[in-house]
DNA sequence: AAACGATACGGAACGCCGTTCCGTTTAGCA
DNA sequence: TGCTAAACGGAACGGCGTTCCGTATCGTTT
């Protein structure tokens, strides 16, 4: 899973051990600055931790954005297969969506302001909103909709709507300790029910 | 409601004609490139609507923020005034909390991404974040702990988590046909509801 | 009317950001 | 052992908010 940052499945490998090498280092590197201070930490801190000039950042990932992306991939792709197995191990759709959003918030609000960039439009950032909605809406939809089907959830709502406005609770919840994220995501959810 | 930039009050006129001049066409024109562009607009932008040079900007407002400030400064007072007046012309401090909200939402979202600044920390905006917080906490505060007097909601959240939670929901509706704020805010209340 | 501070003005300059560009180095193959 | 395509580092670019300072203007005082 390190190495594609298009589409799963063809990409190709560089030929070179060294461009392979860097390209890991980099990813435990920005890794290693994401969790110290925040998606939002320049690109030379990164180049730095990594010991590695611009330049090589981006032929790796041509923008800040992909570099993101591809340090969460695997997270957000274990939170995206955890949602059919917790439906299918709930009798109630409804509490297997709450459990997959607390999945869902323990990622967002584990990584330094990653849930902001969930509603951010700036052009960079378009590129990693994509992606999360690409892989997990799919999956929240089905949770969703299999609540909504079950009668347990208020229907004039779309499961899009859902997961942006858990992201967005979620979003500047670090260092301030009067804003509880995890319970306003509890008040949204309980205001779902039917 | 035009001049002073601090605290209500005591704020003294500059002696010179072109000095007040300037601050009423630099509002202005503010007012402007943020209607068109949102509250993020460069002030260099501001500074060429405006016809006048940078210093000029930051002499009347020491930072961006306060320039934001003061072009909404009046609005937001008027948000803050309408909180006492529909506790008292409600029986119920629920009703009079969510009319509240649904305001507060309206300006939010009216003007381009100033619910976005509700959750940043981003230095540049703390100001502009204090500010808000300073004015309508203490009228969210009031509107809250009533309905949680009268038992209408849930007691384990504070006033401050919900405005922070409404700011967070508004944030980034623009342009999202997909994502209704208004209705996420719906829910979140609902889930208010004791 | 003239002269003179105090005050306000414009915009060049600074430091930080993401990103681009290109001369240099190096890996892997013949 | 060369040679070349690939990858490298980091200077340079444009855009941002903000600072600084020489210049122009205002309002006053003679």
């Amino acid at each position: 899973m390190s190495d594609n940052q298009a589409d799963a499945g063809g990409a190709v490998q560089s030929k070179r051990a060294d461009a392979r090498r860097n390209k890991e280092t980099l990813l435990d590197a920005a890794a290693k600055v994401f969790v110290a201070s925040g998606v939002d930490a320049p690109v030379r801190d990164i180049a730095r931790e990594a010991g590695v000039g611009l330049g090589t950042i981006y032929r790796h990932f041509p923008t800040r954005a992909d570099l993101v992306i591809a340090v969460y991939r695997h997270q957000v792709e274990a939170c995206a297969e955890a949602g059919p197995a917790l439906l299918a191990s709930n009798a109630s759709p409804y509490v297997a969506l709450r459990e997959w959003i607390d999945l869902f918030v323990d990622f967002l609000v584990t990584k330094h302001g990653l849930a902001a960039v969930l509603r951010s439009d700036s052009a960079g950032f378009e590129t990693l909103h994509t992606y999360f909605l690409d892989r997990l809406l799919p999956v929240c939809t089905e949770l969703f909709d299999a609540a909504v089907a079950a009668g347990e959830v208020r229907s004039d709502l779309s499961a899009y709507e859902v997961m942006r406005g858990v992201g967005n609770l979620c979003a500047g919840a670090e260092g301030d300790d009067r804003y509880d994220a995890l319970r306003l995501v509890d008040v949204l959810v309980a205001g779902l029910r039917r």
